[in-house]
RNA sequence: GUGGAUGUAGCUCAGUCGGCAGAGCACCAGGUUGUGGCCCUGGUGGUCGCGGGUUCGAGUCCCGUCAUCCACCCCA
C-alpha cells in the first residue's frame, strides 16, 4: 500500500467481493435456522456506556481493562466500542424488563488487541441469548441450535467441549480448592501460571507450556470442588445432549474468560485454524445491570474464523447471481444509450445484467463478459438495432440466436 | 504490552560481492474494421514501506520508525 492513509487501521480489514459472497451466504443460512428456533434478531449500537461492559463481563478482565476502544465522547461520558455482544443484548433485555427473550444479534466487535491469526480488532459474531431461568433442557438446545448453524454452513471435523462452572456459590470453593491441589506443584508451573494461581486460577488449566498441560492432568476435575446440584446439572445436560444426538466432549480443563458464565461452559474448535483454534464458544450466564439480574444461556461465533475453516476445507467464495448474469455487449458507438435501456428493462424484471459505461472495444467487452463467467451475452449494434433484432449469445458452445425484444425477455427469464 | 519473521509493479515473487529496476500472472492495444477463452507481438504500470546514516554510488550495509504475518498475554 503505497500511504497508510490507503489501508484500514492495523487489526481492520476491508471486505469485498469475491470474499463476501461467502459471507452473505453464511449469513442468510444463519438467519434461516435461527429463525426455525423462534430468535428474533437485536441491533443495539455498537457504543455503550463502559459501565455496561464493566459490569457484564468483569471489571478486573483482561478484556476490559486493556482491551476495550474506550473514550470520553463529547458530553464527557466514559463509553466504549463494543467488545463483545452479549452485554449490550442484555442491557436491552434488562431495560424492557424481560426475563425470558430469545435475541441474536450479527455484527463487529472491537478489542485493541495485537492481530494474529484468527485475532483482529474488529471482528464479527453471532450470537444467540435465551434468556430464562436455569434449564439443563435450555442449555443443551442452545448447544444444539451451535451444531445446527455449523450444519447449514456446511462445515464439519470441529471438536466440541462441555464443562461447568459450577452455581455461583461454587465459584470460591472452586478456587481454594484448584490452589491447595496446585500448592505441593508450584515448582512445576510456569511463570506465567505462578501468577494465574493467585490471580485467576482456572486459567492454569488451560496454560499452553507443556510442563503447565501434564501437571494438570493429575488435578482433579472442577466438579470435585463442587456442591452436587451443579454435578447434576452438567450431567443432565450432558444426557439430553445425547438425546439431541450432539456428541460433547466433556473436559474438565475447559476455561472460559469472562466472569459471568454459571453453571454449563462449552467450545467448539476447529482443527483448521491455529492457535486461535476457538469457532464459537458459549455457557449459561447470570448477569447484574442496575439492580435487575438477567439469566440466560448463550453462545458467540467468530464470523472470521468460520470464514478461514470453511477455506481450510475448500470452500470458494462464489457470486450468487454469477450463472443467471448476462452482459449486454454494444458493438458501435450509436447503441450504447439504447443499450443502457436495455439493460435497466431487464433488470427490472429480475435479470442481473451487465454493460459496459466506459466505451470500450467490442473486443474488450467480450473479454469483460468472459471474465466475469457469464453464461449468456445479449450482442446488439447498430445492424440489430436497424432490424429490431437482439443477437443472444451462449458463451458456452459459441452459438448465437436471434430474437425480437419479447422472445428474448421469454428467453433470459424462462 | 512482549517476541520472531517479512515489506520491491495491481497480485505472487527474483534481484549475486554495494554498480542502469526485473520475471510470471493480471491489465491495455494489435494480430482479426462486429465477437470472449487458446496462441503470437507490443505496451501501460515503481516513493524498492517511511525517515535518517555510511559510501563516489544503497533495493542491497547500519540506526530508527510504520505496517503486515505468526506466536505469547488474553480471548470468539
Amino acid at each position: 500500500m503505497a500511504s497508510p492513509v490507503l489501508a484500514p487501521l492495523q487489526g481492520m480489514t476491508d471486505l469485498a467481493a469475491p470474499e463476501v459472497f461467502l459471507w452473505q451466504r453464511i449469513e442468510d443460512a444463519f438467519r434461516e435456522v435461527l429463525a426455525r428456533y423462534g430468535f428474533t434478531e437485536i441491533r443495539t449500537p455498537v457504543l455503550e456506556r463502559i459501565e455496561v461492559f464493566a459490569r457484564a463481563i468483569g471489571a478486573e478482565t483482561d478484556v476490559v481493562q486493556k482491551e476495550m476502544y474506550a473514550f470520553e465522547d463529547r458530553g464527557g461520558r466514559r463509553v466504549a466500542l463494543r467488545p463483545e455482544g452479549t452485554a449490550g443484548a442484555i442491557r436491552y433485555a434488562a431495560g424492557a424488563g424481560a426475563t425470558e427473550a430469545r435475541i441474536f444479534y450479527l455484527g463487529p466487535m472491537f478489542r485493541a488487541e495485537r492481530p494474529q491469526a484468527g485475532r483482529r480488532r474488529q471482528f464479527h459474531q453471532l450470537g444467540i441469548e435465551a434468556l430464562g431461568p436455569p434449564s439443563p433442557a435450555a442449555d443443551a438446545e442452545c448447544v444444539a441450535l451451535q451444531a445446527h448453524l455449523l450444519d447449514a454452513i456446511g462445515l464439519d471435523g470441529f471438536t466440541l467441549r462441555v464443562n461447568t462452572r459450577g452455581a455461583a456459590g461454587d465459584a470460591e470453593a472452586v478456587a481454594a480448592g484448584l490452589r491447595a491441589a496446585l500448592a505441593p506443584l508450584a515448582d512445576g508451573l510456569c511463570a506465567d501460571c505462578a501468577r494465574r494461581r493467585d490471580r485467576n486460577v482456572l486459567r492454569v488449566l488451560d496454560c499452553k507450556q507443556p510442563g503447565c498441560r501434564t501437571l494438570v492432568q493429575s488435578l482433579p476435575p472442577v466438579t470435585r470442588f463442587m456442591a452436587e446440584p451443579s454435578r447434576a446439572y452438567l450431567a443432565e445436560v450432558q444426557r439430553l445432549l445425547r438425546r439431541l444426538e450432539i456428541y460433547a466432549v466433556e473436559d474438565p480443563l475447559l476455561v472460559r474468560g469472562l466472569d459471568y458464565y454459571r453453571h454449563t461452559i462449552w467450545e467448539i474448535a476447529h482443527p483448521a485454524l491455529g492457535a486461535q483454534d476457538a469457532l464459537s464458544g458459549g455457557g449459561r450466564y447470570a448477569i447484574d445491570l442496575a439492580g435487575r439480574t438477567v439469566e440466560g444461556v448463550g453462545f458467540a461465533m467468530g464470523l472470521e474464523r468460520l470464514v478461514m475453516a470453511l477455506q481450510a476445507r475448500g470452500v470458494e467464495p462464489a457470486d450468487p447471481a454469477a450463472d443467471r448474469r448476462i452482459w449486454i455487449v454494444s458493438a458501435g458507438d450509436a447503441v450504447r444509450e439504447d443499450n443502457l435501456v436495455l439493460a435497466q428493462a431487464l433488470r427490472r424484471r429480475g435479470i442481473p445484467c451487465s454493460l459496459d459505461l466506459a466505451g470500450r472495444s467490442l473486443k474488450a467487452q467480450m473479454r469483460a463478459a468472459g471474465r466475469a463467467a457469464v453464461r449468456r451475452v445479449v450482442l446488439r449494434g447498430e445492424q440489430e438495432q436497424a432490424r429490431g433484432v437482439y443477437r443472444l449469445k451462449d458463451m458456452r458452445d459459441g452459438s448465437e440466436r436471434e430474437l425480437d425484444l419479447p422472445a428474448l425477455i421469454e428467453a433470459l427469464t424462462g
